[in-house]
DNA sequence: CTGAAAGCGCTAACAA
DNA sequence: TTGTTAGCGCTTTCAG
């Protein structure tokens, strides 16, 4: 067995409540005391067990995140972001990869609630009503991130999604663009599909006028296999679109891809805008234009915030990034 | 405060060791008993304690997992394969984000060492000694996935990175490159550098005859941007290069990236071979060519081995898994 | 400034 | 089959 905080008290020849307070840095020893505790603790290689002292502070310094998938860009500069934060606070974070599997995120969260984590981040799912019971139950702060939830009280940190699709749509019209096509997620998602379509639908109108035609091609997921299955839709479309804004970077890439393949180059037959700026935006070829959430910056933010909520116990008030449109080299004007 | 087994056991009219023991499945108690023990928890909604459980089992149920970026392809594949298997076996993993930094990776350790974490998964580190010292007072087992020690007893799961980057070299003789450049990450770097120079040059040499002759860039990392100078240095040679082996995926999506740039187009006019297989390679245009390492396999099997050192105390045997040439459209026979 | 002692919620002998 | 009890390693009153 390693060391406990006996074996320091008795080495020490002090109690171990002295030792504690040492430990805590809580009032009540000399310096005298301290250097000789120190010393000892040093001598034996001490290392308080954080499990029993969870056990009776009740803050075990570990959070939980769950999200949908580990392995988008999108989904690592948020943990990214996170875990920063959460370790510079000298707290761990259990990443649950909930795989959009609802057995699944209840299995987690039942883990999380007996491992009694101080804080649930929960990332880019729809928060479902059994989701929120169990978490609920568990009586701890949570956060939402890139999501967010109509009927529960609980804050979030996300990009207007619906104004961030507005200004896609509009910078595509700037620059010309009447035919624009959507690659747009599911219309039955209610977060990453509903407003951007709504946004873009809004921008579309909103140009009044003309003949500003919509066509939108729904995907089941943000992937790159999905942007290029839509991508034939829109290509085989009677409606000559000249310009495609897709509702993430692999989407766009993935449509990019098969352009590619069917001979249509970017940006000269055809502009394309991506959702995200992740890395991957910056990596394809030619470099992607693309809407950019601060990912990182959300994701620290929602630490940020759980743990003001962990601390003060109030409720934080949820948070609306900024989006930015980064301009690379996928959309031409026309 | 939530219920505890003290609440249960009395609601029930029974021990809490009655409790614990049906909890645990651990013989000692009737159908008759269980049945009331069972109901009085779900009427409480008690879910058990795992820091008090864990302070007396010894057993937290939680693995440590040190990589030195969440941010690649590369790093969320292995992380989901121990995430996967870790969870299937009802334990979770704290990720930790050591940025390739020594203060940060020990002050990990430490946090890790403090939580009483059952395990750790080292990730494409160089083992220091400072990090093998703090990790053998640990006590737990620990294995490496994709690098190795040679100085300390502890498993690894890899693949032979100098047979594979022998074999990519190879191939690209095969098709009848003779000027091959190699983008090579660190020479300083004993596991990701080393090995695949001396691949890479045993093909060259194994050749015999000819003028192959060897071109090699080193990078501070394997990023798309090292990839892209690099790139830029290996246009600008005299050595009239016909083919590129890159060390990692985002480093060859940089050198093509930069290729195009220049006008030089792929594979028409320069072949190139990635390393990983990560979806990047999938996603580029054109689609890499790519030496394919197991990886989601390798994080499973490193988390497997993991586990059975933890039941059995025993070392586990590293594991060398296979390598695959993925031919896409890259690399071309001249 | 310091120590004794009572738990935190649970498991694991040991009795019954 | 069941209950009693002694810890696990720590924090925190409460007395001195």
């Amino acid at each position: 067995m390693d060391p406990t905080i006996k074996d320091v008290a008795k080495k020490a020849n002090v109690s171990i409540a002295t030792v504690s307070r040492i430990l805590n840095d809580k009032p009540g020893f000399s310096v005298k005391t301290k250097t000789k505790v120190l010393r000892v603790i040093e001598e034996l290689g001490y290392q308080p067990n954080a499990i029993a002292r969870g056990l009776v502070s009740k803050r075990t310094h570990t959070i939980g995140v769950l999200m949908p998938t580990l392995l988008d860009m999108f989904a690592a500069r948020i943990l990214n972001g996170i875990d920063d934060y959460a370790h510079e606070l000298g707290s761990s974070v259990i990443v649950c990869n909930t795989d959009n599997n609802g057995q699944r995120t209840l299995k987690y969260l039942r883990v999380l609630a007996e491992k009694r984590v101080d804080g649930i981040i929960f990332v880019s799912e729809y928060l479902k009503d059994e989701y929120y019971k169990v978490m609920s139950d568990m009586k701890v702060p949570i956060v939402l991130v890139s999501t967010m939830s109509p009927d529960y009280p609980v804050p979030f940190v996300k990009v207007d999604d619906e104004l961030a699709s507005f200004a896609a749509t509009e910078y595509l019209l700037k620059q010309g663009h009447r035919r624009i096509a959507m690659i747009a997620g599911s219309p039955e998602d209610p977060i990453a599909g509903v407003p951007r379509i709504k946004g873009y639908r809004a921008a579309l109108n909103a140009e009044g006028d003309e003949e500003a035609k919509e066509l939108i091609v729904s995907t089941q997921d943000f992937s790159y296999e999905s942007g290029m299955m839509a991508m034939e839709k829109i290509v085989d479309h009677p409606l000559k679109v000249t310009a495609v804004f897709a509702s993430s970077d692999e989407l766009a890439v993935g449509a990019m891809s098969y352009a590619n393949k069917r001979g249509i180059r970017i940006p000269e037959d055809l502009s394309i805008i991506g959702y995200d700026n992740t890395r991957l935006a910056q990596m394809s070829t030619p470099p992607l234009t693309a809407v950019g959430q601060p990912l990182y910056e959300m994701g620290n933010k929602s630490a940020e915030m759980l743990f003001s909520m962990m601390n003060t116990g109030e409720t934080a008030e949820s948070c609306l990034m900024p989006y930015t449109i980064e301009e690379r080299e996928t959309v031409t004007r026309i």
